[in-house]
RNA sequence: GGGAGCAUAGCUCAGCUGGGAGAGCAUCUGCCUUACAAGCAGAGGGUCACAGGUUCGAGCCCUGUUGUUCCCACCA
């Protein structure tokens, strides 16, 4: 930083530069340090396929704000970043690439697809990580871990070798979600319901004997194909003489039974459910329960299977038209009648999830959720806001058992091997060359495992597990996970399973969970909204700390908010702000300026801005303690503009260039102490300016960002000052107040007559007087008088200012007895209080006696009024 | 169907164990006061959604109502 700066700061001089000033020095680096407290944040890994958005800035904000804060304060801090491979997605984007070069996965086979994956990886895996940089993230580049590196995937094969040798994996025949677009299994997590205008069909089922029919309504008529009962409630009385005869399937002709299952409500709809186990997971239950058949109707893409004659190779969508249409034809359909209903669609690509039972990989979830709820409950692991560990209770203990296997290339292979000689399967970590029951040769299990499944280790096999390597032991369990209450199940969840299963402890102690940045208009932002807001684009037109400060500023965690251009500016306003106060401060520097002390002797202005300095510094780090970032960042703001710039700043002045060598000196200090520690307070937030900043003023040390966190000191509390000094302040601002009510111009001085019983404090105030009241000369005493001034009465003082001209005694009479009856009718209202039995006798005695003081000082101000109403009186 | 959040100045939001309502932006007035006009000094503006209750005292706690946003469940 140059002496000589532009009014202006200008962030893009200066981030690049400073962020490989960080790098170089390996200020982001955490190394294993018995001498020091470990701090652990390990990242929410962004996908490869990602883009930074403002959600990520938010994310990676508050993160970079915590570790930054601990590295200061001394601990080891370690910030671990990486990113996920996205199995979906990513696949997803290669497919629709090659399918541009008109080639199908099938086509080229998995080995050449994978080379394919790899290369995409390599091109745009690192985008999202150069991305994180730009916003000023302290993560500790040197540990970058991949959720498909070698080190992951040995965490991935062993447990789910350990799973499922406990029995908590299993393989099995289930209804299942699937996706007839990305052509694989999801888990429930991974399904969005939404609510679409559908139809409600009620089809007439006719018993075989000939003897009438039953209604049925259904929303998916083509699924009548895989019908293989109609049920209805056991005690509904419409039916239960009916139950066990045959009906026959309209359009097939399959002879189905009618059963009766209490899971058919009776209000509902007919009354009767036709059963399709296949394609419905209730259906499925029923089906177990009553041992009826599976049929599956549905190709891996949403066709009709083969044997249904002319529906076969039809999409489920053709299919259902098709059939209504028949059904309608042969007298089937009863009617139609419009109903909206929650369709399931999938999170990645939006389709209708069809639901159909498929031989898949399970993790059994009741004996994981159990542990994973008493962690939480029992305190192991802190939930910030506390309203989601209510959200988590009710997911954990209603969990169902998670579908791991996804029927993509692109992620962790199952470790399966089947032998086609004799049927065995093997689950191993390592490939087994043949089979050990036969010799028989062995096949790998096609499919991958769920995205979710490798992420949910992530803060520990990052650290080296399963082997027990050093930085598991320092750096494990983690601290604070900080990431969006939007997946607490998909992610967040997993992890305190996962982590108290395989490494026998909770993963982190807390979870601190921020909102959704929405847009100005409180959108969600999105691709179809065309909302969205490029983070990257904010930070060249604003600079990554007024991002930062913005995404700081009025967060309240768990809570969204909105990004507006407002409120950038403000931040980019404020960073400014700093900017021109270290204009001045450098400008007023001399060469050999010491590094940052408190001089020995301080006036009282200094004790009034070290005191507030002090308190600022306590304040800050008890808001960061309970992770009330917005709360720490406005204190800040509040200090750094309105007590350092406004006023001491403002004060100085008046002595920086007095012929009191000794004076200027101590202003110089303070200017310097003050500005340097609040810059180190601020450093977390605004890492860039800070640093620029503090190094160009007289410093200690190599970075700001290794520098010591300022600690509240019993030596810098001067509580009694900091009031004396604020006497000072009121009359300032009544001064100013009153001027400007009247219209005078700060040009335009006056002289200032101060009547008061706080003499010297007063006296030691004449040059800020004079400077921020615009007065040409002030005095000070027990009384004065002054013919035809301007009155005006604080608490303390009764100040008269002569400006003849100006007075309108009419008018000023009018004011203080304006005044006066504010006053008295605050005194009416302390009165009424104190007098209250109840107040005094209940309330605790610091209430009462601080009730006490303000009766004191609001008497103290009618007195005075009341004198100064009786001398214009008289002069009238 | 179950659960949660939000409702405070024109706008966006703070207000952390209950002790006379705050900020930023916007508006109005006056200032180029030699760090900053992306600034300085002032001002106006609020029955804290509504109705009850607890309390000496409620924006804050309890009950209910209304509006709004979201999550979970999935009655075909």
């Amino acid at each position: 930083m140059a002496k000589e700066l532009e009014k202006i700061y200008d962030p893009s001089s200066v981030e690049d530069r400073l962020y490989k000033f960080w790098t170089e020095n390996k200020y982001f680096h955490a190394e294993v340090d018995p001498k020091k407290d470990p701090y652990t944040i390990v990242i929410p890994p962004p996908n490869i396929t990602g883009q930074l958005h403002m959600g990520h800035a938010l994310d990676e904000t508050l993160q970079d704000i915590l570790i930054r804060w601990k590295r200061m304060q001394g601990y080891s801090a370690l910030w671990l970043p990486g990113t996920d491979h996205a199995s979906i997605a990513t696949e997803a984007k290669i497919v629709e690439a090659m399918r541009k070069e008109g080639i199908t996965k099938e086509e080229i086979g998995r080995e050449a697809f994978l080379e394919r994956a790899w290369e995409w990886k390599e091109k745009y895996g690192g985008r999202i990580v150069e991305q994180l940089k730009k916003l000023g993230s302290s993560c500790d580049w040197d540990r970058l871990r991949f959720t498909l590196d070698e080190g992951c995937s040995e965490a991935v094969r062993e447990v789910f070798v350990r799973l499922y040798e406990k029995g908590l994996i299993y393989r099995g025949e289930r209804i299942i979600n699937w996706c007839p677009h990305c052509l694989t299994s999801i888990s429930d997590a991974e399904v969005e319901y939404e609510e679409q205008q559908g139809a409600f069909w009620h089809i007439r089922y006719p018993f075989e004997d000939g003897s009438g029919y039953v209604e049925v309504a259904t929303t998916r008529p083509e699924t009548l194909l895989g019908d293989v009962a109609v049920a209805v409630h056991p005690e509904d009385e419409r039916y239960t003489s009916l139950v066990g005869k045959m009906l026959v399937l309209p359009l097939v002709g399959r002879k189905i039974p009618l059963i009766a299952d209490s899971y058919v409500e009776k209000d509902f709809g007919t009354g009767c459910v036709k059963i399709t186990p296949a394609h419905d997971p209730n259906d499925f239950e029923v089906g177990l329960r009553h041992k009826l058949e599976v049929i599956n109707v549905m190709t891996d893409d949403a066709h009709i299977v083969d044997g249904y004659g002319k529906y076969s190779g039809m999409t489920n969508k053709e299919a259902r038209k098709a059939m209504v249409a028949d059904l309608e034809e042969q007298g089937y359909l009863i009617k139609t009648e419009p109903y909206s209903h929650n369709v399931g669609t999938c999170y990645r690509c939006g389709s209708t999830v069809e639901p159909r039972v498929s031989k898949q990989w399970f993790v059994k979830m009741d004996p994981l959720a159990k542990p994973a709820i008493s962690a939480v409950r029992d305190g192991d692991i802190k939930i910030i806001p506390d309203r989601f560990e209510k959200t988590y209770y009710n997911w954990m203990e209603n969990i169902r058992d998670w579908c791991i296997s996804r029927q993509l290339w692109w992620g962790h292979r199952i470790p399966a091997y089947y032998c086609d000689e004799c049927g065995e399967m093997v689950v191993s970590k390592t490939t087994p060359d043949k089979c050990a029951k036969c010799g028989g040769k062995l096949r790998q299990d096609e499919d991958t495992l769920d995205t979710w499944f490798s992420s949910a280790l992530w803060p520990f096999s990052t650290l080296g597990w399963p082997e027990n390597t050093e930085e598991l032991n320092y750096f494990y369990p983690t601290n604070t996970l900080v990431t969006g209450y939007d997946i607490i199940f998909f992610w967040v969840a997993r992890m305190i399973f996962s982590g108290l299963e395989y490494t026998g402890k909770a993963p982190f102690d807390t979870v601190l969970f921020h909102g959704i940045v929405r847009d100005a208009e409180g959108r969600k932002m999105s691709k179809s909204l065309g909302n969205g807001i490029d983070p990257l684009l904010e930070i060249e037109k604003y600079g990554a700390d007024a991002l930062r400060f913005t995404l700081a500023t009025g967060n309240t965690p768990g809570n969204d908010m909105r990004y507006s251009a407002e409120k950038v500016e403000a931040s980019r306003n404020f960073a400014n702000k700093i900017w021109n106060a270290a204009r001045f401060v450098l400008m007023n520097l001399g060469e050999n300026e010491p590094a940052p002390y408190v001089p020995e002797k301080l006036e009282l202005e200094d004790k009034w801005i070290l005191s507030k300095f002090n308190r600022l510094a306590k304040e800050v780090t008890e808001n960061l303690d309970k992770f009330e970032i917005g709360l720490a960042v406005t204190k800040l703001y509040d200090f750094i503009w309105d007590v350092y710039c406004d006023w001491y700043i403002e004060i100085a002045k008046t002595r920086l260039n007095s012929e009191d060598a000794e004076t200027a000196a101590a202003a110089r200090a303070v200017l310097v102490y003050v500005f340097s520690n609040t810059l180190k307070l601020l450093h977390p937030f605004m890492p860039f300016i800070t640093e620029e900043i503090w190094q160009a003023l007289p410093h200690e040390g190599d970075s700001i960002m290794v520098s010591d966190w300022p600690k509240y000191s019993a030596e810098l509390d001067f509580t009694a000052e900091e009031t004396e000094f604020e006497r000072i302040m009121t009359a300032i601002k009544a001064i100013r107040n009153r001027r400007s009510e009247m219209n005078v111009p700060p040009s335009k001085k006056a002289k200032v007559y101060i009547a008061t019983k706080y003499n010297e404090t007063f006296t030691s105030g004449i040059p800020f007087i004079c400077k921020l009241a615009y007065a040409s000369l002030v005095e000070v005493g027990e009384n004065f008088a002054v013919d035809g001034a301007v009155k005006v009465v604080t608490e303390d003082a009764t100040i008269s200012i002569p400006l003849n001209e100006l007075v309108d005694f009419t008018a000023e009479l009018a004011r203080l007895d304006k005044e006066l009856a504010a006053a008295k009718a605050d005194e009416e209202f302390i009165n009424k209080k104190l007098s209250n039995k109840g107040f005094v006798d209940k309330a605790p005695a610091a209430v009462v006696e601080q009730q006490r003081e303000n009766l004191k000082k609001v008497m103290d101000k009618i007195a005075l009024l009341e004198n100064s109403i009786a001398d214009i009186k008289s002069k009238m």
